[in-house]
DNA sequence: AAATTATATCGTAATATTGCAATATTACGA
DNA sequence: TCGTAATATTGCAATATTACGATATAATTT
Protein backbone atom coordinates (compact mmCIF):
# COMPACT_ATOMS: atom_id res chain seq x y z
CA UNK A 1 0.00 0.00 0.00
CA UNK A 2 0.61 3.46 0.15
CA UNK A 3 -0.97 3.88 -3.34
CA UNK A 4 -3.94 5.25 -3.80
CA UNK A 5 -6.88 3.32 -5.08
CA UNK A 6 -7.75 5.45 -7.91
CA UNK A 7 -9.82 3.30 -9.97
CA UNK A 8 -12.54 3.60 -7.90
CA UNK A 9 -13.04 7.12 -8.37
CA UNK A 10 -14.47 9.01 -10.86
CA UNK A 11 -11.64 10.73 -12.71
CA UNK A 12 -13.30 14.55 -11.89
CA UNK A 13 -11.96 13.41 -8.61
CA UNK A 14 -9.35 11.84 -9.17
CA UNK A 15 -8.33 14.93 -11.36
CA UNK A 16 -9.31 17.05 -8.39
CA UNK A 17 -6.99 15.35 -6.19
CA UNK A 18 -4.07 15.93 -8.42
CA UNK A 19 -4.36 19.58 -8.15
CA UNK A 20 -5.42 20.03 -4.76
CA UNK A 21 -2.11 17.60 -3.98
CA UNK A 22 0.05 20.18 -5.62
CA UNK A 23 -0.74 22.67 -3.34
CA UNK A 24 -0.65 20.45 0.11
CA UNK A 25 2.47 22.05 0.68
CA UNK A 26 3.14 25.35 2.27
CA UNK A 27 5.79 25.79 -0.23
CA UNK A 28 3.78 25.04 -2.76
CA UNK A 29 1.36 27.70 -1.73
CA UNK A 30 3.89 30.12 -1.31
CA UNK A 31 5.27 30.14 -4.37
CA UNK A 32 1.66 30.28 -6.22
CA UNK A 33 1.31 33.15 -3.90
CA UNK A 34 4.83 34.77 -4.77
CA UNK A 35 3.86 34.68 -8.31
CA UNK A 36 0.33 35.67 -8.04
CA UNK A 37 1.45 38.25 -6.13
CA UNK A 38 4.26 39.61 -8.12
CA UNK A 39 1.50 39.69 -11.14
CA UNK A 40 3.94 39.13 -13.72
CA UNK A 41 5.91 36.38 -14.99
CA UNK A 42 9.28 36.12 -12.81
CA UNK A 43 12.13 35.07 -14.71
CA UNK A 44 14.18 33.46 -12.24
CA UNK A 45 15.14 34.01 -8.71
CA UNK A 46 12.35 31.57 -7.26
CA UNK A 47 15.28 29.96 -5.21
CA UNK A 48 16.00 33.33 -3.40
CA UNK A 49 12.34 34.05 -2.35
CA UNK A 50 12.08 30.40 -0.84
CA UNK A 51 14.20 28.94 2.52
CA UNK A 52 14.59 26.28 0.80
CA UNK A 53 17.87 24.73 -1.23
CA UNK A 54 17.76 24.72 -5.08
CA UNK A 55 17.02 21.20 -5.48
CA UNK A 56 14.02 21.21 -3.31
CA UNK A 57 12.65 24.22 -4.71
CA UNK A 58 13.54 22.91 -8.46
CA UNK A 59 11.13 19.83 -7.23
CA UNK A 60 8.13 21.97 -5.75
CA UNK A 61 8.35 23.86 -9.17
CA UNK A 62 8.32 20.32 -10.97
CA UNK A 63 5.30 19.49 -9.19
CA UNK A 64 3.63 22.32 -9.60
CA UNK A 65 4.14 22.60 -13.72
CA UNK A 66 3.10 18.88 -14.23
CA UNK A 67 -0.13 19.45 -12.10
CA UNK A 68 -0.99 22.27 -14.49
CA UNK A 69 -1.14 24.85 -11.83
CA UNK A 70 2.24 26.96 -13.42
CA UNK A 71 4.07 26.99 -16.63
CA UNK A 72 7.21 27.97 -17.61
CA UNK A 73 9.07 28.54 -20.53
CA UNK A 74 12.53 29.01 -20.97
CA UNK A 75 13.78 32.58 -21.64
CA UNK A 76 17.74 32.56 -22.08
CA UNK A 77 19.40 31.76 -19.37
CA UNK A 78 16.62 31.45 -16.75
CA UNK A 79 12.88 29.99 -16.87
CA UNK A 80 10.13 32.09 -16.73
CA UNK A 81 7.37 31.20 -14.45
CA UNK A 82 3.88 32.51 -14.07
CA UNK A 83 0.82 30.75 -12.68
CA UNK A 84 -1.79 29.04 -14.87
CA UNK A 85 -4.83 30.99 -14.66
CA UNK A 86 -7.31 28.75 -15.94
CA UNK A 87 -6.28 25.88 -13.25
CA UNK A 88 -7.01 28.90 -10.18
CA UNK A 89 -10.32 29.09 -12.08
CA UNK A 90 -11.13 25.91 -12.20
CA UNK A 91 -10.29 25.51 -8.27
CA UNK A 92 -12.10 28.26 -7.15
CA UNK A 93 -15.35 27.20 -9.16
CA UNK A 94 -15.37 23.54 -7.43
CA UNK A 95 -15.00 25.70 -3.97
CA UNK A 96 -17.42 28.31 -5.32
CA UNK A 97 -19.89 25.42 -6.14
CA UNK A 98 -19.56 23.30 -3.20
CA UNK A 99 -19.87 26.15 -0.76
CA UNK A 100 -22.75 27.43 -3.06
CA UNK A 101 -24.66 23.41 -2.54
CA UNK A 102 -24.34 23.62 1.37
CA UNK A 103 -25.56 27.12 1.87
CA UNK A 104 -28.88 26.04 0.34
CA UNK A 105 -28.09 23.16 3.53
CA UNK A 106 -32.09 21.53 4.82
CA UNK A 107 -30.49 20.55 7.98
CA UNK A 108 -27.48 21.26 10.74
CA UNK A 109 -27.90 18.54 13.26
CA UNK A 110 -24.33 17.88 14.12
CA UNK B 1 13.29 14.26 5.89
CA UNK B 2 10.24 13.18 4.16
CA UNK B 3 9.10 15.86 7.12
CA UNK B 4 7.68 19.39 5.96
CA UNK B 5 10.23 22.17 6.82
CA UNK B 6 6.92 24.42 8.13
CA UNK B 7 8.83 26.36 10.39
CA UNK B 8 10.01 28.74 7.25
CA UNK B 9 6.59 29.58 5.80
CA UNK B 10 3.65 31.57 7.57
CA UNK B 11 1.32 30.48 10.15
CA UNK B 12 -1.54 31.38 6.92
CA UNK B 13 0.84 29.22 4.29
CA UNK B 14 0.93 26.35 7.02
CA UNK B 15 -3.01 26.39 7.71
CA UNK B 16 -3.94 26.50 4.80
CA UNK B 17 -1.69 23.82 3.79
CA UNK B 18 -3.35 21.58 6.43
CA UNK B 19 -7.00 22.39 4.78
CA UNK B 20 -5.87 21.45 1.68
CA UNK B 21 -3.79 18.60 2.47
CA UNK B 22 -7.07 17.12 3.65
CA UNK B 23 -8.41 17.02 0.67
CA UNK B 24 -5.70 16.25 -1.49
CA UNK B 25 -7.05 12.66 -1.94
CA UNK B 26 -10.24 11.49 -3.85
CA UNK B 27 -11.74 9.06 -0.92
CA UNK B 28 -11.62 12.68 0.90
CA UNK B 29 -13.00 14.23 -2.07
CA UNK B 30 -15.32 12.23 -2.38
CA UNK B 31 -16.70 11.75 1.22
CA UNK B 32 -16.86 16.11 0.94
CA UNK B 33 -19.08 15.66 -2.02
CA UNK B 34 -21.67 12.89 -0.35
CA UNK B 35 -21.60 14.77 2.47
CA UNK B 36 -22.32 18.06 0.12
CA UNK B 37 -24.92 16.28 -2.15
CA UNK B 38 -27.26 14.82 0.62
CA UNK B 39 -27.68 17.86 2.09
CA UNK B 40 -27.97 17.31 5.47
CA UNK B 41 -25.94 15.17 8.23
CA UNK B 42 -25.32 11.55 7.37
CA UNK B 43 -25.90 9.22 10.37
CA UNK B 44 -23.90 6.06 9.71
CA UNK B 45 -23.72 4.20 6.54
CA UNK B 46 -20.54 6.48 4.98
CA UNK B 47 -18.65 3.28 4.50
CA UNK B 48 -20.95 1.76 2.16
CA UNK B 49 -20.63 4.51 -0.08
CA UNK B 50 -16.97 4.78 -0.36
CA UNK B 51 -14.98 1.59 -2.57
CA UNK B 52 -12.64 1.20 0.70
CA UNK B 53 -12.42 -0.94 4.17
CA UNK B 54 -14.12 0.31 7.03
CA UNK B 55 -10.83 1.37 8.73
CA UNK B 56 -9.67 3.07 5.98
CA UNK B 57 -12.89 5.16 5.47
CA UNK B 58 -12.41 5.70 9.22
CA UNK B 59 -9.20 7.13 8.84
CA UNK B 60 -10.12 9.51 6.34
CA UNK B 61 -12.66 10.61 8.33
CA UNK B 62 -10.49 11.40 10.85
CA UNK B 63 -8.10 12.98 8.72
CA UNK B 64 -10.92 15.55 7.69
CA UNK B 65 -11.80 16.25 11.16
CA UNK B 66 -8.84 16.79 12.40
CA UNK B 67 -8.11 19.52 9.28
CA UNK B 68 -11.43 20.58 10.33
CA UNK B 69 -13.64 20.16 7.32
CA UNK B 70 -16.01 18.02 9.04
CA UNK B 71 -17.49 17.65 11.94
CA UNK B 72 -19.23 14.33 13.53
CA UNK B 73 -21.08 14.00 16.52
CA UNK B 74 -22.32 11.15 18.47
CA UNK B 75 -25.95 9.99 18.12
CA UNK B 76 -25.95 6.68 19.48
CA UNK B 77 -25.02 3.61 17.65
CA UNK B 78 -23.86 6.06 14.92
CA UNK B 79 -21.79 9.18 14.55
CA UNK B 80 -23.31 11.95 12.45
CA UNK B 81 -21.30 13.40 9.88
CA UNK B 82 -21.58 16.60 8.04
CA UNK B 83 -19.57 19.49 6.00
CA UNK B 84 -17.69 22.09 8.24
CA UNK B 85 -19.49 25.00 6.18
CA UNK B 86 -16.84 27.47 7.16
CA UNK B 87 -13.45 25.57 6.33
CA UNK B 88 -15.25 25.35 2.81
CA UNK B 89 -16.22 29.28 2.69
CA UNK B 90 -12.16 29.76 3.66
CA UNK B 91 -11.67 27.86 1.32
CA UNK B 92 -13.75 29.23 -1.61
CA UNK B 93 -12.72 32.66 -0.39
CA UNK B 94 -9.09 31.79 -0.97
CA UNK B 95 -8.87 31.16 -4.36
CA UNK B 96 -11.41 33.66 -5.19
CA UNK B 97 -8.84 36.24 -3.94
CA UNK B 98 -6.30 34.08 -5.48
CA UNK B 99 -8.36 33.84 -8.85
CA UNK B 100 -9.11 37.76 -8.43
CA UNK B 101 -5.72 38.88 -8.47
CA UNK B 102 -4.39 36.91 -11.65
CA UNK B 103 -7.69 38.44 -13.59
CA UNK B 104 -5.67 42.14 -12.84
CA UNK B 105 -2.36 41.14 -14.64
CA UNK B 106 -0.28 43.30 -16.43
CA UNK B 107 1.97 41.06 -17.93
CA UNK B 108 1.12 37.37 -19.55
CA UNK B 109 4.38 36.46 -20.90
CA UNK B 110 4.47 32.54 -20.68
C1' DA C 1 -26.81 -11.41 28.90
C1' DA C 2 -25.62 -12.48 24.30
C1' DA C 3 -25.60 -11.24 19.66
C1' DT C 4 -25.45 -7.51 16.50
C1' DT C 5 -24.25 -3.12 14.54
C1' DA C 6 -21.36 0.93 13.97
C1' DT C 7 -17.15 2.87 14.46
C1' DA C 8 -12.32 3.36 16.12
C1' DT C 9 -7.64 1.81 16.98
C1' DC C 10 -3.48 -1.01 16.38
C1' DG C 11 -0.09 -3.03 13.78
C1' DT C 12 2.10 -3.50 9.65
C1' DA C 13 3.38 -3.78 4.63
C1' DA C 14 3.87 -1.14 0.53
C1' DT C 15 4.65 3.07 -1.41
C1' DA C 16 5.13 8.19 -1.62
C1' DT C 17 7.01 12.57 -0.13
C1' DT C 18 10.38 15.81 1.52
C1' DG C 19 14.80 17.68 1.51
C1' DC C 20 19.45 18.10 0.26
C1' DA C 21 24.38 17.16 -1.43
C1' DA C 22 26.49 16.14 -5.47
C1' DT C 23 26.49 16.51 -10.10
C1' DA C 24 24.73 17.52 -14.78
C1' DT C 25 23.05 20.68 -18.19
C1' DT C 26 22.43 24.80 -20.60
C1' DA C 27 23.04 29.51 -21.91
C1' DC C 28 25.54 33.65 -21.44
C1' DG C 29 29.57 36.83 -21.18
C1' DA C 30 34.51 37.77 -21.06
C1' DT D 1 36.68 28.63 -25.22
C1' DC D 2 36.45 29.08 -20.29
C1' DG D 3 34.21 30.48 -16.39
C1' DT D 4 29.94 31.55 -14.33
C1' DA D 5 25.04 31.72 -13.46
C1' DA D 6 20.56 29.40 -13.52
C1' DT D 7 18.17 25.39 -13.35
C1' DA D 8 17.47 20.26 -13.55
C1' DT D 9 18.52 15.54 -12.32
C1' DT D 10 20.23 11.79 -9.50
C1' DG D 11 20.63 9.33 -5.39
C1' DC D 12 19.63 8.76 -0.89
C1' DA D 13 18.06 9.11 4.08
C1' DA D 14 14.23 10.25 6.95
C1' DT D 15 9.57 10.41 7.46
C1' DA D 16 4.65 10.30 5.98
C1' DT D 17 0.72 8.20 3.71
C1' DT D 18 -2.35 4.62 2.19
C1' DA D 19 -4.73 0.50 2.91
C1' DC D 20 -6.38 -3.28 5.43
C1' DG D 21 -6.79 -7.43 8.72
C1' DA D 22 -7.42 -8.10 13.35
C1' DT D 23 -9.20 -6.47 17.28
C1' DA D 24 -11.38 -3.18 20.53
C1' DT D 25 -15.23 -0.37 22.10
C1' DA D 26 -19.75 1.08 22.71
C1' DA D 27 -24.61 1.35 21.92
C1' DT D 28 -28.82 -1.46 20.35
C1' DT D 29 -31.51 -5.28 19.78
C1' DT D 30 -33.15 -9.73 20.88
Amino acid sequence: MGTTKTEHFTDRQNALAIMIKALAHPARIAIIEYLTQVNTCICGDIVNELPLSQPTVSQHLKELKSAGLIKGSVEGNTICYCVEEKAIDELQAYFETTASKLKTRNNDCC
